[in-house]
DNA sequence: CTCATTTGCTACATATTTAGTAGCAAAACT
DNA sequence: AGTTTTGCTACTAAATATGTAGCAAATGAG
C-alpha cells in the first residue's frame, strides 16, 4: 500500500488508515526532526542555514521536506526574516511543552534501571 | 551513521545525537503505531491480536517491535490481562490527551484550505 | 559594477524503517 | 484429543532518512 507523503486529516497516515487528527499530528511530528524544528522556531525565527546548524546538521533533503510539510500543515511559516511559527504552530508548541519536563523525570527512572 | 535502535535518554537518536530526553520521546512516539497504541490501552489492558485489529491491522513485525520498546521504556508492561499502561504510561497519556482537541480544531482549519 | 560568500535548495547513492504476507509453536477452549 | 486462538518470527518489497556534492540566486565588500 503507498501512503501519502504529506500527512492529511482524513487521508491514510503512518498510524491510521482513517485519518484521524490525532494521529495524524503524531506521525507529522513523529518524523524526524519535525519538533526539532518547532522547539527551535520558539525562539524566533530562523534561516534554513541556522536551522540545520541547530539540528545537529541534519541533511538539507530532509530539512526542505520537512520544512514543506510543516508548511503545508499551517505550522510554520516563512517571512522575510526566515522561517517562523505561526499562529497555530506556537498554540502547539505551548501543549507540546510540559512534555519536556516529564521527559527528564523519566529519562532519569529509564537510566535508573 | 547507525543510529540506536531502542530511543534511550543520553544516546542519539532520531532527531537528537545528544539523547536529549524530549527527543528521544519524540522519538519513540513518533515510530508508526506507538501513539495508537499507547492511546488504545488507555482504554484498559488488550491482549496482542486485539491491538493488532486496533491499529488497522498492523503489522505484526511492527506491532512487537513497538511493544518491546515501549516496554523498554517502561510505558508499558506485559500483564495476565495482556499489555498495559505502566503508571509513567498513563502519566504520558494524561499530558498528550488536550492534543487531541487541538488536533480537531487543526484538522477544521487545514482542510478549509 | 564585479568578485567572493552565503543561502536555500536539488540530485543521487546508501542505509534504515515499515509494510504485508505466510505460517508455526504454545496455550486455551470444547 | 482435536480445534481454535494467541503471540510471535521469517522473509520480501516499499517507503523514509542519511550523507555528500554542488549549483543558481541573493547578498555583501571593495
Amino acid at each position: 500500500m503507498s501512503m501519502n507523503s504529506q500527512p492529511t486529516p482524513g487521508k491514510p497516515v503512518r498510524g491510521s488508515k482513517t485519518g484521524q487528527p490525532i494521529m495524524v499530528i503524531f506521525d507529522l511530528l513523529g518524523r524526524s526532526w519535525a519538533m526539532g524544528i518547532i522547539w527551535h522556531l520558539n525562539n524566533g525565527p530562523s534561516t534554513f542555514r541556522r536551522l540545520q546548524e541547530y539540528c545537529e546538521n541534519i541533511s538539507p533533503t530532509t530539512l526542505n521536506k520537512r520544512l514543506k510539510e510543516l508548511t503545508i500543515a499551517g505550522l510554520i511559516e516563512r517571512t522575510v526574516d526566515g522561517y517562523t511559527l505561526t499562529e497555530q504552530g506556537l498554540e502547539l508548541f505551548k501543549l507540546i511543552h510540559p512534555l519536556g519536563k516529564w521527559a527528564k523525570q523519566w529519562a532519569k527512572s529509564v537510566n535508573q534501571k
